[in-house]
Parts: C-alpha cells; structure tokens; sequence
DNA sequence: ACAAAAGTGTTCAATTTACACCCATGG
DNA sequence: CCATGGGTGTAAATTGAACACTTTTGT
C-alpha cells in the first residue's frame, strides 16, 4: 500500500479564487490538470512531506504559508496503479509571482477555481471541493484571511479576500470597524499605501488572534 | 508501512462528556487505556474499517451514529511496532448500554473525557482532544446535537447535550424557541414525555436540516 | 477643484438576553 | 394544592446593516 500527499493550494488573485494546478505528465491521467503532490517518503512525518512536495513541484517556500491537513482518501480504486491512500492539505497563499515549473518538469499555474472544477484527475475534484469550503468556513471563524495577503496589506485587500472568497460584496465602513475592533485580528503600522487615486490606506500586519468571536457573519444564502 | 484506524466515540451520560475506552491487552502499552481501533485490511476503503472496527471492538452498530473523519496521524515514531500511520474518527453516539467487551476480549466502557485525559497510550490523547475540539464546534454550526439523542427526545434533553458539552447552563425558555425556531433542526411528534414530576414534555425527533443559520451562540467565555 | 478611496458617526432593524408568567402532571 | 419541569410573552440590551458625511491623496 502507497501513502501519498495531494495539496490544495489557494490564492486570491485578479478578483477570483484560483488554486495551483499542474498538468500530469505520466499516466495515469498523462496531460490532466491536477492537483500537486506525491509518494511520502518512508519516515517521512506527514506534514514534512506536504512541504517537500510543495517546494519540489511549485517551487514554493512552505515556511509563510498556512498549511493544513484537510482530509485522507482512501477508496480502493481511485488510483488505477493499485491501492494509495492520500493524505490532502490545503494551503492559503498570498498572491505570489506564478511559480516556476517543478523540478519534475511539470507546468504549475494558477487557475480559477471555477474553470477547473469538475475536470481534474483522481478525486482531485472531491479534495478540491473540500479545500475550497474549508477557506470558505476558516473566513468566517478564524483570522486566515491574512494568509492570502502579503505580510503587509490594506483594508481594502483584506476585505477583497472575503468578497473573493464567498463572492459577496461587503460594506467597506462596517467591515473595516469589525475588524479593527476585533481584538488582535490586525495591527496598525506606521505605513500607509497610495493607490492611483483616493485617500492612502493604513498598512496593517497579522495579529496574534486565531478565532474570531464572534464570527465574520456571511450574509444567510 | 502499515495503515490503522482509531475511533473516537463520544456520548452525553451521567450529565459528564464520556469517551469509549479500551483497555489494551497486548504490547505495546499493554493495559492502558487507549480509544478502540485496528489495522486496515487491503482493499477495505476507509470508512468500511471504521465502521468494522467499532463492530468487533464494542459491538455498537455504526449504522444509527453518525461517523465521519477526523484527522490522520502519522508521525513517524508514534508506534514503537513500526511506521503505523492512523486515520482518526469522531463518532457520536446516544446513551447506549455499556458496550459488551469486544471480539478481541479487551474490556470495553464508557468513561469521562475529563478523567483520562492525559492517560491514554500512543497519541490517542492527542486525537481525542481533537475530537472535543470537534465535537463542541459541531454544536454550534450543525444540528449534530441530536446524535446524541436516541431516535426522540425532549428538548431538556437536547438542551443537556449542550450544557454538557459546552459545560455551560442554557436558559430552557431561549433555548427551546431557538431550536423549534429554526427550521428543520427537529419535528415534534404527538407523543409526550412524563417524568418523575413536572408538565410532561414534548418529544420530537431529527429534522431534515443539517447546518443552522444562525449559530447557536456560544456564550463568550 | 475634482474624483476616488479611506475612515467616522449615526440611525434603524434584528437578534439575543433576562425574566415574569402560565401550563400540565405526580404525589 | 404544591413542587417541578415544560413552554409563552415581553421588554431591555446588544449587535448588525445601511448610509450620510468627513478626510486625504493624485491629477
């Protein structure tokens, strides 16, 4: 029995959720989009594995990045190559320069999550659905909305990551207030940035809070 | 490598949160207490193992329970037999009576969560603490509080799973119209409840709905 | 001066909380 | 008829939603 690592990595970037995709090229599924991922390594921890694949097939550096455990699949059939069980992570990353092809030469892009759901390989569609509905949930009771920012950000990037996200449009005074007046959500720095036009806006870092109480309400579908 | 199964099953008793717990009788960790589980058998898809192993090692039937996965645990060295990597999960059951011991002879039986935290063998203190975590989240989004009813209950009842899980006391009139307010979390039936005293309550059973919009608040601690 | 985006103050509605009160039953 | 727990009504307090308005910049 083979153990491996999928991972769902998301961003936000020109005002859609995408997610980084490669193309396989080796059956099975040879020329299919993708999720990232591979074997583990014997006495390779879990986690150590999701950042060796990480950096190995998009070249990305896990350490900025929030990465979790999201799910095991296991059906015995979802591999053609026989029984492997997958272990899926979701990884929220900020809006980086599009990452170079992986060492094993396959090409990693982003995508919208949109136009890739339903065509990926395996079950990847499945761990993609997942992925995305952890983001939509971690927005409303956690403070992950920053991993898809920079280290710095504005109000105005921040709350794009929420109206990206759950794809509501929200009022940029209210939300503002709720934010800053959730205790260590954000911190204020003395930068501002000017965009073409308009007042310039605080730059704020992370805060050390974790869990929203209360929770960002997402307006009832 | 080898793939194994661990369960973490939670029932309200006795006013106390309790966990399903084994005594191991093999090495490792021979005679501690440790959450019930077992090795995977090849081409068994993941939640069949969970719902086998529950079966064989405290004869409960997983069909009436809600079952669902929890997490995986594979750190390299935490099983001195070898690399075992563990897929975890929560179950939720009623006041069933005390499971018979298992197939495997190993003494099966409800236990507080607060009384052997800290005491269990691998990393199973680990996982159960997560399934808390889990299951106190799960109260507050989802209508799960009724897996841990029988097929009908009062709302004193469901109202106890809250208080128990929570560890806080709920006001019974809020309580009571949050709930029958809030569409499909349950379906009262004709039938009635009498106790040793008082105005005979109303039983109601499971509705159709699985997520509650809005929350049950819990209060801010 | 004007447009555009940041941020503040204020009002109204919805929701939660607290608690007085009535209902139905066993002893 | 009293104790006990189930269930309803209602007002105060808190919270969220909407939006007019002021601030600060580039052109």
């Amino acid at each position: 029995m083979e153990l491996a690592v999928d991972l769902a990595i998301l961003t936000v970037r020109e005002e859609q959720l995408q997610v980084l995709i490669i193309e396989r090229d080796n059956e099975p599924f040879q020329g299919w989009p993708a999720l990232p991922g591979g074997f583990m390594r014997p006495g390779e921890p879990l986690y150590a594995a999701a950042v060796r694949e990480l950096a190995e097939e998009t070249g990305l550096d896990a350490a900025p990045l929030h990465l979790e455990q999201l799910a095991t699949y296991g059906d015995p059939d979802r591999d053609p190559r026989g029984r492997v069980v997958s272990v899926a992570y979701l990884a929220l990353a900020p809006n980086l320069p599009i990452p170079r092809a992986g060492s094993d030469a396959r090409a990693a892009s982003w995508v919208p999550v949109e136009s890739v759901a339903g065509r990926l390989a395996f079950d990847h569609d499945e761990i993609l659905d997942k992925a995305v509905d952890r983001a939509r949930s971690a927005l409303e009771y956690t403070t992950l909305a920053t991993a898809f920012c920079g280290e710095t950000f504005t109000m105005g990037d921040l709350r794009g990551v929420y109206e990206v996200v759950w794809g509501v449009r929200l009022d940029p005074r209210n939300f503002s207030r709720k934010v800053v007046g959730t205790e260590g959500f954000v911190i204020p720095t003395k930068a501002k940035r000017a965009q073409d036009t308009g007042r310039p806006a605080t730059l704020y870092r992370r805060g050390p809070a974790t869990t929203l109480y209360p929770a960002m309400l997402r307006t009832k579908e």
